[in-house]
RNA sequence: GCAGGGGUGCCGGAGCGGUCAAACGGGCUAGGCUUAGGACCUAGUGGCUUAGUGCCUACGCAGGUUCGAACCCUGUCUCCUGCACCA
């Protein structure tokens, strides 16, 4: 049994010694190849090791094919989950704790070191500290062809520096603006929060809702309603208010609005100057009428215990027609005198109550509402569910299906979807109208405030439509290559919808935002332009540049070549030698030739990222290449801890270990595919893999020079072919079907050319071995190298990509083999037909001579053609007339089906000699004695059905 | 809701207008090899037929375009993924 971890180890710590994969600029042609930096969150998983295994064994193609590759990989630390992880581990989290303790324990013995370790989390620094090594071990043991030198976090001063930098190019352009935008905030924590922060955020999200506040006339104030369907506001028949709720009256910039207490304390924090100026019982409306904004009617306030103080301005208005709650809570005061005198309501004007319609929805009429709730059997108010789940189906439909009727005023005749905006947009202009945002539902913070919606105004964004920059991306788009190219579309309406990001935020770790000081960079939009540092991160450590020295002069001289060498040297104070080093290696490096990623990264990261090079760089420096990756499912389904599904590289490497990894990667799916990581599969190829393995410590010890057999042409063709389709295959990053021709197809000619091999076997195996193993080296390198080494002194990592010999590629000598091999099969199928254990004598016969010339002629003029009458024609001005009887019957059944065309036709002679040379080969397998003759001497009937390629089979 | 991607044999999954009853891998059945197991080899694995290369039915469902469709078009059902002060 061969020990792949010692086998792997050996050759990693040999490659790292010799350090093979540190590449320095020279005069061979550059590659330079990146994939998004992995956020440090512990350990790493078989996800991570998707795109880094695929970038690895596509670059290693590469370095074998004469390429001077660069492949770096640095780290992402910025934004709140690192900072999340500190905080917990100071809250004394004892989830947190304990699931940190399990990601040190492999690497820590002691279990007070462990906690000691753990408990310095509280730091994120010593978290990043403590993982980056142990990342880049995990990652070692893939066997990846990286430059660890280069490696650098989002946290380090050059990065930072770098995003400084290029904050200052966008500010420079315009790129950047101020404005209002609203976020989750919790009161306590006097912060913006995320899903994290809220107690079931992950389960049970929170969004944030846009209310219209229509503003009702009331005597000097406003009663101020809030709609999420502001359109249906020509409905509007009546108002609702909560009749035990204690409303305010607050002033609101220069007017008065009565809301909700809690309403005006969220109103606060929403851009508003909002001072409470007196209380109002909601008892004390009812029965009074307030005037609805635009339409102009008076309508009359009624009572609905529905109505949430805390959703909302907490006073509702009523479209009975198309909101079945408003329907129910009207009937039931229709219905019910004593519910009016309940609230000392005039029952006889309630009574007179209209409905107003006001949208045409698919498959209903003027009131939706009273059909739902018919259809529904909804009887009452308090059937709450039901009435939510009668509203969702009722909005839904009007908003996609429905059309405003001629009782909506100018709308009248426009989709809902469009009227909506229109309408909101209309009331704000007039001042009819307000916004306000809510949350989807109540929630706390995990230290147990309140959640609301609050608007910061000084939000900074970047700005995607700022004059000229789509333009650019677009430029760099168009000159990129997508791989697979259908993704392209998808960058376009990417950069369509594109408009203003929030680019920095209140919390998490990250560059400061260089005007504003308050802010922090996003983690998305600091992770554009990092890829340039990899050519510098080494020399910045190794010339120990500093932060003064990270001005933006440096990256304005070494990327865009602003200034001369030797002033900004001295202004820098760095020496002109290292400077002009870096220089030359940014130049030299830089673009990044290809970026293989996850596809949801699309429409984020790599959107920006290419607005970011059109941005800041020279359009020499844009990046050139991007491909995707498919998600990584575990069992069938995602990973996630909670299904316990996660599968660590710890783990594969104890128990498959790199190669078998990396077979299973490539050959199991297409690179832009799922990969479904099961068990038992990967088990398979790790035995897989073992048989090869000794297959190919068979083969390179077992050689000897000479001239190949002639009977081992079909072998040498199919051979020589596989080279040139592996080749062809990398080149367009297809790892599967590479793969698969290096796993299964090589491996499976060759058994077949090793069985009649004989005596010829060692050259055979010296004509394949070499050639062989480098094929195997990118998807295998440990395996590669290891079975390399028994004839190379080098690494086969370093080895040239061999070359196809195309003089051996030879069709012919393919389909003969093919031919053979069909005659033996049929000859086995008549044999168990006719119950014939031993036969006496087999006849083969060669198909009639002009039929050879008819499906030459045939195979040329169906090119052109699938007329039969042309095709008839033109064969009757040869001298096929002769057959023409036969022909007749032929063409139409050919035409047909096309598969009965055979896909090479020889002539004949050939085949009839063929037949003879190879007929000991048939006599060995059936053990009795083969005759082979040509139909045209044969009176035998079967003789005439014999086609090319199809030779007539006789058993006597 | 918006956006994107799928539905193919016992399974994973190729194919994306004609050499397709469907690559490749796996499973299963039979046979060989083997002390046994494993590994490996050979054949079979939609139905029906047959001294072989034949016919029929199939690529979610329903239509359409075409000499010809798993592949193109339309509708329909259905599954998955993304949409955060997550990265």
């Amino acid at each position: 049994m061969v020990d792949f971890k010692a086998l792997q180890d050996k050759w990693q710590k040999k490659w790292a010694k010799e350090k093979i994969f540190e590449t320095e600029v020279n005069k061979k042609k550059k590659f330079f190849i990146t994939i998004p930096y992995p956020y440090i969150s512990g350990s790493l998983h078989i996800g991570h090791a998707r795109v880094v295994t695929e970038a690895d064994v596509y670059s290693r193609y590469l370095r074998m094919n004469g390429k001077n590759v660069l492949y770096p990989i640095a780290f992402h630390i910025s934004g709140t989950p690192v900072l999340g992880i500190s905080m917990a581990i100071k809250n004394k989290d004892k989830k947190k704790i304990e699931l940190y303790k399990s990601y040190v324990k492999p690497y820590i013995k002691d279990r007070k070191e462990i906690e000691k370790i753990v408990n310095s989390f509280k730091d994120p620094k010593k978290l990043v500290e403590f993982f980056i090594p142990k990342m880049i071990n995990e990652f070692s043991t893939l066997g990846l062809a990286v430059d660890w030198r280069r490696s650098f976090t989002s946290g380090d001063l050059i990065h930072q520096k770098l995003v400084e930098w290029q904050f200052g190019k966008y500010k420079e352009k315009n790129y950047l603006i101020q404005g209002k935008y609203p976020v989750l905030y919790s009161k306590t924590l006097g912060n913006a929060v995320g899903e994290d922060d809220i107690i079931d955020g992950d389960i049970n999200p929170v969004d944030k809702l846009e209310f219209t506040l229509l503003k009702f006339k009331y005597k000097d104030a406003f009663l101020v309603a809030a709609t999420l369907r502001p359109e249906t506001m020509y409905g509007q028949t009546n108002m609702w208010i909560h009749p035990d709720v204690e409303y305010v009256q607050a002033k609101i910039g220069n007017e008065k609005w009565i809301i909700s207490k809690e309403c005006a304390e969220k109103l606060k924090f929403q851009d508003k100057d909002v001072k409470i100026i007196g209380k109002l019982s909601g008892k004390s409306l009812l029965g009074k009428s307030c005037m609805a904004p635009v339409i102009n009617r008076r309508v009359i306030i009624l009572p609905s215990l529905h109505c949430n103080p805390n959703v909302g301005t907490g006073i509702v208005t009523s479209v009975p027609s198309d909101a079945p709650f408003d329907w129910m809570a009207l009937k039931e005061l229709q219905d019910s005198d004593e519910l009016c005198k309940k609230y000392n309501l005039d029952c006889n004007a309630i009574k007179k109550i209209k409905l107003i319609p006001i949208i045409k929805s698919k498959g209903y009429g003027d009131f939706p509402s009273v059909e739902i709730i018919k259809k529904r059997e909804i009887t009452s108010l308090d059937q709450h569910e039901k009435l939510q789940k009668a509203t969702q189906e009722i909005y839904k439909l009007g908003f996609h299906t429905g059309t405003m009727i001629e009782t909506c005023g100018k709308y009248a005749g426009m989709k809902v979807i469009e009227a909506k905006e229109e309408i909101k947009n209309d009331l704000l202009k007039t001042k009819k109208a307000d916004i306000m945002y809510d949350t989807s539902r109540d929630s706390k913070s995990r230290d147990g405030g309140e959640i609301i919606v609050a608007i910061l105004d000084n939000q900074w964004f970047i700005d995607f439509n700022a004059k000229g920059w789509k333009k650019e991306a677009h430029d760099c788009l168009n000159k990129m290559d997508i791989l697979p190219e259908k993704f392209r579309k998808q960058f376009e309406d990417t950069f369509s919808w594109l408009d203003k990001r929030p680019c920095a935020r209140k919390r998490g770790l990250g560059t400061k935002f260089p005007y504003d000081k308050d802010w922090v960079i996003e983690s998305l939009s600091d992770s554009t332009l990092y890829m340039t540092l990899y050519t510098l991160a080494d020399k910045i450590k190794k010339f120990k540049i500093g932060e003064s020295q990270l001005k933006p002069e440096f990256f304005d001289y070494v990327y865009l070549g602003q200034g001369k060498l030797k002033n900004i040297a001295k202004k820098l104070g760095i020496p002109e030698k290292q400077l002009a080093e870096m220089k030359e290696s940014f130049d030299y490096w830089y673009p990044n030739d290809h970026r293989h990623t996850f596809i949801s990264h699309l429409s984020n990261h790599l959107s920006f990222m290419i607005f970011a090079h059109a941005a800041c760089l020279q359009k020499k420096n844009w990046p050139k290449k991007i491909s995707f990756h498919g998600m990584v499912l575990s069992g069938g389904v995602k990973m996630s801890k909670s299904k316990g599904n996660v599968v660590t590289l710890l783990e594969v490497n104890n128990l498959y270990g790199a190669d078998t990894f990396r077979a299973f990667l490539c050959n199991s799916t297409s690179v832009d595919s799922i990969l479904n990581w099961e068990t038992s599969e990967v088990e398979k190829m790790k035995n897989h893999l073992l048989s090869l393995f000794a297959l190919c410590h068979e083969i390179i010890g077992n050689r000897k020079s000479g001239k190949l057999n002639v009977k081992f042409a079909a072998f040498a063709s199919k051979f020589e072919s596989s080279v040139k389709q592996s080749g062809e295959y990398l080149d367009k990053m297809n790892l599967r079907d590479y793969a698969n021709i290096v796993l299964h197809a090589i491996p499976r000619i060759y058994r077949k050319a090793k069985a009649v091999a004989d005596d010829d076997l060692p050259v055979l195996n010296d004509y394949i071995a070499e050639r062989y193993i480098k094929m195997l080296a990118p998807l295998l390198p440990h395996y590669a190298e290891e079975i390399w080494s028994v004839a190379n002194k080098d690494f086969v990592s370093l080895a040239a990509w061999p070359k196809y010999n195309k003089s051996k590629i030879d069709p012919v000598a393919e389909f003969k083999e093919e031919l053979i091999e069909n005659l033996s099969t049929d000859i086995k199928r008549i044999l168990k037909l006719v119950k014939v254990e031993k036969p006496k004598k087999i006849n083969l016969i060669v198909a009639l001579g002009w039929r050879y010339n008819f499906f030459t002629m045939f195979k040329e003029l169906i090119e052109k053609t699938h007329d039969m009458k042309a095709i008839l024609n033109s064969m009757m001005k040869t001298d096929m007339k002769r057959y023409s009887k036969e022909i007749v019957k032929l063409i139409p059944s050919l035409l047909k089906d096309v598969s009965k065309i055979p896909h090479m036709v020889l002539d004949q002679d050939t085949e009839y000699d063929f037949l003879s040379q190879n007929k000991n080969l048939l006599e060995k397998e059936f053990n009795t004695k083969i005759n082979i003759m040509k139909a045209d001497e044969s009176k035998e009937p079967k003789a005439r059905q014999a086609a090319p390629g199809k030779p007539a089979i006789l058993v006597e």
